[in-house]
RNA sequence: GGAGGCUUAGCUCAGCUGGUUAGAGCGCAUGCUUCACACGCAUGAGGCCACUGGUUCGAGUCCAGUAGUCUCCACCA
């Protein structure tokens, strides 16, 4: 047996118990017949990303949950891998190039891709080695990348597919561009923001000279793509000018004046100036009434050459210019302050703007119905369940998916335009002529995908789809998916419709959803803000199962949970608490076999009870994903149940010099060891495997081990109770000695005057060593001479302890008199109950049954406290 | 404008399908070099479970409303 150190070291043991499951193979999923899969895929982080304290919750998570699964003999597979993340890698990369003062145009796009691919390979592995320090059982061999080959089949096809199913379009519509990273949104990837902004009004005057409109807009630099303004057909103001004309000051255009449903009659003036280029409404307006649609933005958000003498100039810059402008030339009629929403870019966080734009887009319709019903039919639930609702209002308001990104990273497009006859070939290989025409001169389109229609099809690409794989086949449809809620617009609900449509099932039964991880005053932890609190250096200080512990403990699913770094240092001392309790059992171990000895004691047969009833309950709780109450249960296990308590307990035999009571004890110590390092494993795998393999064992790896099933056989209540009787008593001692501030060291003789003399028989060590007994008299007589005494009272025992020195009777009836009232005052409530007949009419038998139970022990603490009182007013 | 969360000890939070003497961690107080552990042991103080009604034999737990707070969604210029 090694020599243990006295405080549990994380980082010295980490590694190697990491090294030693690999070396084992251990985290690789492979199909058995004998077995049920179960599978997790790994939520893709990006290519270029580092580990925050959101992929440690989501790690930790999913680790739990996979060796939980593995240990109840599931053929578990937890398939890791990374996202290319489009936008995000790319925009490293560029700001990379900015450094030496090149853009990405300056390389060209193959030049460039190669500089990516280089990043990729560069940082690619960091992240996975960040992972591997948390302990994620994940099978590396399977890592997986979604621009791999594999995934980039995967996409082709489904492109491919929904393009000659007509799911896939082209068109030109308003969508959400971002001038800084110049491409195209999904209305996803916008996050709005309130932003305080003005509202400008503007006189408009009518063509006829007869007067004038007056039109309110946030955005003045787009009037100069208006096209027209818009009334609501019942606003009696306007009736006579609907049909008229009105002349665009600064440009002079001659516009119609149109009536709409869409203009609110109470906002504003009612009047509404008409840009259908750049904003939707206003597009959807224009499609009705004919309008002209001018685009007047460029791709970089600077005014183009339909803006007249303000082109070139950036949006903000116009927007003065011709605020300016409108004022100089009398048009301005007022300004007021306006807080209104702005949307912004999800990744460079400047103002989106609304563009019409040629684009490729995902048809929603016919896919979001499947998606819907997967969710509400129950074949996949949200947990918590509230989600749901979240996801199935998402997936209702849904707009067409624009999927075309204007970057060079990610899965180009595969469709190829003909410059004879404009055909567009779309084929799984790259064709070489139009597939019309036959014309060689065709050019593929240079823009790529969404990042998130690759992430999409995520859990069965990884698996070998569109081929028919028996991986495909074992492990697909998923079982539990691991996500923060802030991810389920992007991602759960794209692998939702494309599971459904692709492989006509829905891609996993479970969808588990954690909260944010933020900082200790609740604030989100971001990098501007510099409050990121780096999960490796927790690791670090605090060893990884402490970091592991500290994301599970004290949150609930789905809420947000503030991180402190005094909830690891606890979880740390709880590693060390186990730790220790382990070395405890070691040095006290002669036995080489892990097996329950044939007799049980009194205190053998409460921790068996309590240990039995810890994995039915812990077990229960973990299927239902409620990790955090399962782990608190494992916890105070630990620490009372097991330390304590039954550690101390067993000192006696140990010391005894009895072998036999000693291997007995011995053999419970390291049973009850061995089974709820099982149980807390999942959550602390680090330090329980390296304490395990110290141990007598069988099996190579405690994270190999069977997962520990309730024996009723070992379950014993009535010696339960009856030990916790014992219990009461020697904490009714303790507790009253600590009033009378009697030292630890000062012992004293004991009497305990009782109707279960027998309990206290094989207690009689106990109050030895844990009450501070010098010798202890058991009686079931009462105890006559108790001058002098002072004496602890429970439900079925009076313990007297000579303390004459310390003892007042005055005062002593008055601590009697305290604890009589309160006991009283419980007593008649729970015989208020009791004499209700509507409660035993309507209360379940058990429930009454433990009512009952509970009346009479208070009835007999009240009973012993009265003849405490009565003996001691004798003595008066 | 919709939807949802949260409100429990000084602080941060648990409390699963209604029945506990309402819990934990940290903090606080007192005592302890008890031969596993001071990253520890023992004992203790501290709570009208936001408020108001309702359902029920019974509500921190279920329902409705009120207040405060946070978040998500939504095309009101």
């Amino acid at each position: 047996m090694r020599e243990l150190p006295k405080t549990y070291d994380p980082k010295s043991v980490e590694d190697a118990i990491y090294q030693m499951w690999l070396d084992g193979g251990y985290f690789k999923g492979q199909r058995d017949p004998g077995k049920k899969p179960f599978t997790i895929v790994m939520p893709p982080p990006n290519v270029t990303g580092q580990l925050h304290m959101g992929h440690a919750m989501d790690c930790t998570l999913q680790d739990i949950l996979i060796r939980f699964k593995r240990m109840q003999g599931y053929a578990a597979l937890w398939l890791p891998g990374v996202d290319h993340a489009g936008i995000a890698t790319q925009i490293k990369v560029e700001e990379e190039l900015r450094k030496e003062g090149l853009t990405r145009y300056d390389l060209g796009r193959e030049k460039f891709l190669e500089k990516v691919w280089d990043w990729k390979r560069k940082y690619g592995d960091r992240i996975v080695m960040q992972q591997r320090i948390l302990g994620s059982s994940c099978d590396w061999d399977r890592h997986r990348f979604t621009m791999d080959e594999g995934c980039s089949r995967a996409v082709r096809t489904v492109f491919v597919n929904l393009f000659k199913k007509g799911l896939i379009y082209r068109g030109s519509r308003i969508i959400n561009w971002c001038p800084h990273c110049t491409t195209a949104l999904s209305d996803a990837e916008v996050e709005y923001v309130d932003k305080p902004g003005h509202l400008w009004h503007i006189r408009y005057p009518l063509s006829d000279g007869s007067g004038y409109v007056v039109v309110a807009t946030t955005r003045p630099e787009t009037m100069l793509g208006d096209t027209g303004v818009a009334v609501n057909p019942e606003d009696e103001r306007y009736k006579d000018i609907v049909g008229k004309t009105c002349i665009l000051p600064l440009v002079g255009r001659e516009m119609p004046i149109v009536a709409d449903e869409y203009v609110e009659k109470d906002f504003g003036t009612g009047c509404v100036k008409m840009t259908p280029a750049h904003d939707p409404n206003d597009f959807e307006v224009g499609l009705r009434h004919n309008l002209e649609v001018i685009r007047v933005l460029d791709d970089n958000g600077r005014v183009n050459a339909e803006g007249g003498k303000y082109e070139g100039l950036d949006r903000y810059e116009a927007r003065k210019q011709i605020i300016a402008d409108l004022e100089a030339g009398g048009w301005l009629v007022k300004t007021e302050d306006y807080a209104h929403n702005v949307g912004t870019c999800y990744r460079c966080h400047s103002d989106v703007e609304p563009i019409i734009s040629a684009q490729w887009f995902v048809k929603m319709g016919p896919l979001v119905g499947p998606a819907i019903d997967a969710v509400k039919s129950g074949r996949t639930k949200f947990v918590p369940e509230r989600f749901s609702k979240n996801y199935i209002n998402w997936m209702e308001g849904l707009h067409d998916w624009c999927i075309s990104r204007q970057l060079w990273w990610g899965h180009q497009i595969p469709v190829w335009y003909c410059a004879d006859c404009g055909h567009m070939t779309c084929s799984m290989e790259d064709p070489t002529e139009c597939e019309a025409c036959h014309s060689k001169n065709i050019e593929r389109d240079p823009d790529v995908l969404d990042t998130w229609f690759s992430s999409a099809l995520w859990p069965f690409e990884t698996l070998g789809w569109p081929e028919k794989t028996e991986d495909l086949d074992y492990f697909y449809p998923t079982d539990v998916l691991v996500t923060g809620y802030d991810i389920i617009t992007f991602w759960v609900s794209r692998m939702i419709f494309s599971g459904c449509e692709h492989t006509g099932q829905t891609p996993f039964h479970t969808v588990l959803i954690h909260g944010l991880v933020r900082d200790d005053k609740g604030r989100k932890m971001s990098k501007s803000l510099g409050n990121g609190i780096d999960p490796l250096e927790m690791v670090e200080q605090y060893g990884a199962d402490a970091l592991r512990m500290n994301m599970i403990t004290g949150n609930s699913p789905g809420n947000d949970m503030r991180f402190f770094t005094e909830r690891c240092e606890a979880m740390r001392n709880f590693a060390n608490k186990l730790w220790n309790a382990s070395r405890f059992v070691m040095m006290n171990l002669s036995v080489e076999d892990n097996a329950l000895p044939k007799e049980l004691k009194l205190e053998d047969k409460w921790i068996l009870t309590k240990l039995t009833r810890l994995i039915r309950e812990a077990t229960e709780n973990m299927e239902k994903y409620e990790l955090g109450v399962a782990v608190a249960k494992i916890y105070d296990f630990i620490w009372d149940s097991y330390c304590d308590w039954y550690i101390e307990l067993t000192k006696s035999r140990l010391q005894s010099g009895d072998e036999g009571s000693s291997e007995s004890a011995q053999r419970v110590l390291l049973w009850v060891l061995t089974e709820v390092l099982k149980l807390l494993h999942p959550y602390m795998p680090f330090i329980t495997e390296e304490i395990w393999q110290a141990l007598p064992h069988e099996g190579e790896a405690l994270m190999v081990a069977s997962w520990p099933t309730a024996d009723e056989t070992l379950e014993f209540p009535e010696e339960e109770a009856e030990m916790e009787r014992v219990m009461a008593a020697i904490k009714a001692v303790r507790t009253l000695r600590a009033e009378k501030n009697v030292p630890p060291s000062k012992k004293t003789s004991m009497t305990v005057e009782t109707a279960h003399p027998d309990s206290y028989r094989d207690g009689e060590a106990f109050l030895k060593r844990l009450a501070s007994a010098s010798e202890v008299h058991i009686t079931t007589e009462p105890v006559l001479d108790a001058g002098g005494c002072a004496v602890a009272i429970t439900e079925d025992a009076r313990v007297y302890l000579p303390l004459a020195e310390l003892v007042d009777v005055e005062k002593e009836l008055q601590r009697i008199a305290k604890e009589l009232k309160k006991a009283e005052g419980q007593a008649a409530g729970m015989k208020a109950k009791l004499a209700n007949e509507a409660f035993l009419s309507k209360a379940p038998e058990q429930v009454v049954a433990a009512e009952r139970e509970k009346a009479r022990k208070l009835d007999a603490l009240v009973e012993n406290l009265r003849e405490s009182e009565a003996k001691l007013r004798a003595l008066r």
